[in-house]
DNA sequence: ATGTCC
């Protein structure tokens, strides 16, 4: 037996030469140079079937991980151009986030998708993209916030009944706001979703719980607020009377917890995939018939109920101070990945950073810490998967924003629009926004605005440029 | 978004 016959069995390197040790054995055991020959051909045929054990076993492993390589490679596969989808206010958007949703487009996981208006670069899928995929759920799809969302309480308080000072009172007594910011022991909040069984299924959420437990109840950083402000009804709605009302507005996340939840599984996605493109590498996906799916799919909603149960917190703890049970609530997650059926097929939509907007579904789309926030009812457009913006969008990046937005033009303009603000950063600046108006203007075919809500009293965190 | 590597 010499290389010759090995390599015309179609053989590679590492694996020709544990052929050559085995076929050795072979010999010594009597075996003739064709008997030995056709049990190779067996062996290559079904090599699973001599993994287990015998003289075969090592070849025979090595030819199933040769092909797994292949398998994994072949299902990574980027098509070569991008399923078409349809965008929303294409004038606002600039050119990156559409390539990024090219992208995208071009995963083999991937069957429909589309663009909001808001839409800006973020990592992997773009902020305010939509993507429907089978079988597979990519946590950069749902994006590093998981479950942040939106909350909207109405309050039996006439908006001209508290005082900007007491309303500052109020949330600086009231809220926590900061990159790792926990409560002490003893201020520690709770809420049922910390005595769910769920903390108990999975290692990392084992894991992750004291960090949730002590950080509950607070809020995070960047873009993250809660606000006073007074919510115009035009007509009746909500199971409100038309008018004016005091009203709270807040927008938060899963805090630590999601973004350790995101870390950990974005980097089992990228050792599921490590042939996959290197332009969508943060694209790496979990299939959902897969153990490690699952385990996104549980750890993913539960940090989306965490995020809701955080407003809660926050929200009662500002009606019990003004002594006040709101008249309605409204809320909505915009990270996060449902199920749902898209043309006729059980899909998985990503939402990161667009709010769902099925046919007369209730959302909020706030503009920024001096511009309106909308309460909005979906009209369910299903070319849109049944979703619109999430906000105005940024118009410039943290970055360029600190570097061409000052201080005083800032001010000014909270000034003009009687906006007080505690906290807040240079980065998150009004004018480093797209103008809300024009991002409502370019998706009235997917919602409709019920309500406006003009923030008044607003707390950020400090960021690393104050205004 | 997050104490920016459990």
């Amino acid at each position: 037996m010499n290389g010759k016959h090995l390599v015309k069995l179609g053989l590679e390197k590492k694996a020709i030469a544990l052929a050559q040790t085995a076929a050795t054995q072979r010999e010594t055991a009597g075996l003739t140079r064709d008997d030995i020959l056709n049990e190779l051909r067996a062996v290559q045929q079904n090599p699973a079937a001599y993994a287990a054990g015998g003289v075969y076993a090592p070849l025979a492993a090595e030819l199933l991980a040769q092909q797994a390589t292949v398998d994994a490679r072949k299902g990574s596969e980027l098509r070569a151009q991008p399923l078409p989808y349809p965008t929303w206010g294409a004038d606002l958007i600039d050119p990156g986030a559409h390539r990024q949703m090219d992208v995208a487009m071009r995963l083999p996981i991937s069957r429909a998708g589309a663009l909001m208006p808001d839409a800006h670069v973020g990592y992997g899928l773009p902020i305010g993209g939509v993507l429907a995929t089978e079988n597979a759920v990519i946590p950069y799809g749902v994006g590093v916030d998981i479950g942040c969302s939106m909350m909207l309480s109405i309050l039996p308080i006439q908006p001209d009944a508290l005082r900007t000072d007491e309303a500052t009172t109020l949330l600086l007594k009231h809220t926590r706001f900061g990159a790792g910011v926990a409560f002490e022991k003893r201020d520690r909040q709770d809420h049922e979703v910390l005595h769910e069984s769920t903390w108990q299924d999975q290692p990392i959420l084992r894991h992750l719980f004291d960090k949730a437990a002590t950080q509950i109840g607070t809020s995070g950083s960047g873009n993250h607020f809660v606000e006073f402000g007074t919510l115009t009804l035009p007509t009746a709605d909500l199971g409100l009377d038309p008018g004016e009302y005091l009203a709270v507005l807040s927008h938060s996340g899963s805090r630590g917890f999601g973004a350790q939840v995101a870390g950990h599984f974005t980097a089992l996605a990228e050792r599921h995939h490590p042939t996959l493109a290197p332009e969508a590498k943060k694209l790496a996906w979990l299939p959902l018939d897969h153990e490690d799916g699952q385990a996104y799919w549980q750890a993913m909603n539960l940090a989306g109920r965490y995020a809701l149960a955080n407003h809660h917190l926050i929200h009662t703890r500002l009606a019990r101070a003004l002594n006040v049970t709101p008249l309605a609530q409204v809320s909505n997650s915009h990270n996060l990945a449902w199920k749902q059926t898209v043309n006729g097929q059980d899909l998985i939509v990503h939402r990161k950073g667009a709010t769902p907007a099925t046919q007369g579904q209730l959302g909020l789309i706030p503009g920024s810490m001096a511009d309106p926030g909308y309460v909005i009812r979906g009209l369910g457009h299903d070319a849109a998967l049944h979703s619109a913006s999430h906000g105005a969008g940024r118009q410039l990046g943290r970055k360029a924003a600190a570097n061409t937005l000052n201080k005083k033009d800032v001010q000014a303009y909270l000034t003009q629009r009687g906006v007080t603000l505690i906290g807040g950063g240079i980065d998150e600046a009004p004018q480093a926004y797209k103008r809300i108006q024009d991002v409502i203007a370019r998706q009235t075919d997917l919602v409709n605005v019920i309500a406006s809500f003009q923030p008044r009293v607003v707390r950020m965190d400090t960021g690393s440029e104050d205004i």
